[in-house]
DNA sequence: CCCGCGTTTGAACGACGGGTCAAGCCGACC
DNA sequence: GGTCGGCTTGACCCGTCGTTCAAACGCGGG
């Protein structure tokens, strides 16, 4: 915010930045690294001289991506004290165009591109697994939490808890991001409520917004 | 079977399942026209004869595959008398690599392209949200069946249900096709069962393999 | 003020691959 | 057995990038 020149105060990130930006609104498949360079404001060499190759950009921008989404998460979570409501909000971030804060295309876009890469380059593979094991353990976390507090109660352990909630959401946010007009964003945030109060033991809210 | 060539029969498809072949291993984006020739046999010339331009080809080729496992599974399926075994079934058929016929990327691999593609083409949108509606008609249509024989109870309509179903069947598989130590072909079996009989009110069956 | 080096530029190169096309092939039908 | 027309071929054209590179820039230290 200052008035210096953020410079090469990290110009890595600054092109990881742009890069995912161009991938969310263009996809992977149309992102040139001109087009990179164009929305970083620098030239083109410019982005091979911080980046090896144009694949090894795209890898990094894919998860620089979603690691910050994550970060950001769980920042916001650990504040929560009820366990019942970091999962309610973890569900309200995890659909996609709920928050008015996205445009129709967000983190979920970038992440069907990691699945796409992942099934054939094994780097890209190895991170995937990385990052899904953790959200999945943070989901566990609050689960374990819940428990702890006997918010919840199910004869299942938290780890397959979470790997059911997790990819309840996935695929969820799959028909959602694909603006299936049988699936709207409240009706996920509704469905993934349920399901959760289902499997989870616990009531649902008389409803509150 | 006959000694006829096969020739113009139906280069059409030929071609399609020359594309389809190709595009499950090496990927979209890896797919060059050369490489559908040469495994469909002909020459790259003869492809641009068939199809207007590559992008239709692949669309086609996407939506093509995806048709044909639909209608072998519906028509299995639609052998079988008991809803539960019905749904049984449409689970192991959907688990990638639970079944020996297959290699590690199948149609899953194909579905996360059309889901890739599907973002930003609105002819393939339109595709794919028909493809999606039909697989969870196919799901809302057994646990109909279920409830009318009284297989099944639950609060839920049959729609609801099939949507959590299918994505949930959707997240699980992502993880298997992905390889992720956590999730197993049979771990996601067991799951998708398992959350199956707790929606729909009955009873696992005592493991029978 | 000047040097030196890390940064930045953008023109140029070269590979790659989609699409075109003129020419052959071949079976059907007369 | 000749001719017509649909199939098939593969060489070629041409635009589009990823990548390279020599030159310029500009800041910090001497």
């Amino acid at each position: 915010m200052s008035g210096t020149t953020p410079k090469s105060k990290d110009r890595h990130q600054e092109i990881l930045d742009a890069a995912a930006r161009v991938i969310t609104d263009r996809g992977l498949a149309e992102t040139r690294i001109s087009d990179i360079a164009e929305e970083a404001g620098v030239s083109p060499g410019l982005i091979l001289y911080y980046f090896d190759s144009k694949d090894r950009l795209l890898s990094e921008a894919l998860t620089y991506a979603n690691d910050q989404f994550y970060l950001r998460m769980s920042r916001e979570i650990r504040r929560i004290p009820s366990a019942r409501d970091q999962l309610a909000r973890l569900i309200d971030l995890s659909v996609p165009g709920l928050l008015p804060e996205y445009g129709r295309l967000d983190e979920w876009a970038l992440w069907i591109e990691v699945w796409v890469r992942a099934l054939r380059d094994p780097e890209m593979a190895k991170d995937r697994e990385f990052l899904d094991q953790r959200w999945r353990g943070q989901i566990a976390d609050i689960i374990r939490g819940g428990q702890a507090s006997a918010e919840f109660s199910s004869e299942q352990t938290p780890e397959e808890l979470a790997l059911r909630l997790a990819s309840l959401i996935d695929g969820l946010a799959i028909q959602v991001i694909m603006e299936d007009s049988q699936v709207t964003p409240e009706h996920m945030r509704g469905t993934c409520i349920d399901v959760a109060a289902r499997e989870l033991g616990f009531e649902r809210e008389p409803v509150s917004t």
